[in-house]
DNA sequence: GCAATAGTGTCTGTAAGACAATATGTT
DNA sequence: AACATATTGTCTTACAGACACTATTGC
């Protein structure tokens, strides 16, 4: 520990963002092909570096997205995922990255922007699978990502958001079995939002103009976690040890 | 946005740490007392700056903690409990500081290191309720800890690591009431504990030389989840709005 | 025997898990 | 009438919440 000329190190600070919506039955994540070098060509998340050295992480973040994928998330919550750190992680030097992850509503396209080639929705079991790869440390980012989003699901009333304003409660069960990947039993199901106060408000009176019993519409509630939490159904508690 | 000359700005990344402990029947976190400018004097979080530019951050946690106040955590596991990151936290300039949460058995004192002109353990309460006040953002870093560990203690096996390798299930009684702050009931808890498979193992036969009955001691187990979890008995769940 | 701490059993209410039939629209 | 989707009820089981007594040691 050198005394009176040691300086800190300097490190690039990063944020990266995972974006996840419902396309269909189907979970998707946002992803940009990278129109810089390095990694130039492959797929990646959204997310750069800070601006200045007073820039707001989540300005950041909202910025980048902005520039890469013309989505603009002023309004929606950003979650710290996690910090991604290691040394050799990108090949311009000591790079630090905060992930954060979004959920936006069934939305449009994106349009490719200043960094990205471009910007679309991909599958989310394509990238989990391998069959999708992903550039620097990203399959970790997106698996973290993935599993905190079913953890929320299960405490919190976040499944409201990806859906639109107005839903049914098919369109919310719709969105726990895309994110749990399984079926989700219909019946306990609405008995456990029945008894979920703030979990869902009656809106509109009803209706959709599809084929079927019309579906009564709900808003998202006021409330925000769960208890007792949602459960997934025959989920594999078994294994109490690591 | 500079085309050509621009280069992300250059920040400070630090790592904090909040250590955390029992001593009697109270939560206690390892404050040191600042050795050098900005806020010498003051009371704050044991952490500091990368090293160099391939540190990892985990490293540079556990290694700020044996400097400044020789303790070991080589074998304890740390926790990102979040990512300080306020432009103007830190009067040095932008210091982005990774927080970790780390929770030890009853220890002896620590000693003051060099960048510290004392280390000492002090109750959280004290903090908390702003009776010892901190440098920087710290209090926010204790608040949010606190709040973690008191989840943890609902979902996972942690609170064995604030136990000796051997414990009776009082003590691990002892552990939930200090962390949750409020009494726990012996009963309802001991038959959580008998049906939480992994939890905790029978260790040595017995004993205590203390006074009356002697207690079973026991180990903690191979389990790192609770499932179902933890209830603090009677929580304000009551709040489904934020 | 008294003090001190360890350990246990029952009743009740709430909610999850499994399961199938009915209601209300459109074509 | 046939189809498509929405909505609801019962039985059983697991577990939390409340609550008080017995057991084992040292003195």
């Amino acid at each position: 520990m050198p005394e009176s000329e040691w300086v800190p190190p300097s490190v690039l600070i990063a944020v990266d963002l995972m974006v996840l919506t419902l396309r269909g039955p189907h979970l998707y994540l946002l992803l940009i092909e990278r129109g810089i070098e390095p990694m130039r060509g492959q797929h990646a998340l959204p997310g750069g570096f800070l601006n200045h050295d007073r820039e707001e992480l989540l300005t950041a973040a909202r910025r980048e997205l902005r520039e890469e994928t013309s989505i603009d998330l002023d309004s929606v919550h950003l979650e710290l995922l996690g910090v991604y750190s290691k040394p050799d992680r990108d090949p311009r030097g000591r790079v630090v990255s905060m992930a954060y992850l979004a959920i936006v509503p069934r939305l449009g396209d994106p349009q490719a922007g200043t960094d990205a080639a471009g910007a679309r929705w991909h599958r989310v079991s394509a990238v989990l699978d391998g069959s999708l790869q992903l550039a620097f440390d990203h399959l970790d980012i997106v698996t973290d990502g993935v599993e905190r989003a079913r953890q929320m699901l299960e405490t919190t009333t976040l499944a409201t958001t990806f859906c639109s304003p107005q839903f049914s409660l098919s369109d919310l069960q719709e969105v726990y079995e895309a994110v749990w990947g399984g079926p989700v039993d219909t019946r306990n199901f609405y008995r456990k939002l029945r008894r979920s106060e703030g979990f869902v408000v009656p809106a509109g009176p009803v209706r959709q103009g599809a084929a079927g019993r019309p579906a009564r519409l709900y808003r998202a509630g006021p409330g925000t976690s769960l208890y007792p939490p949602m459960v997934r159904d025959s989920l594999i508690h078994s294994r109490s040890e690591e």
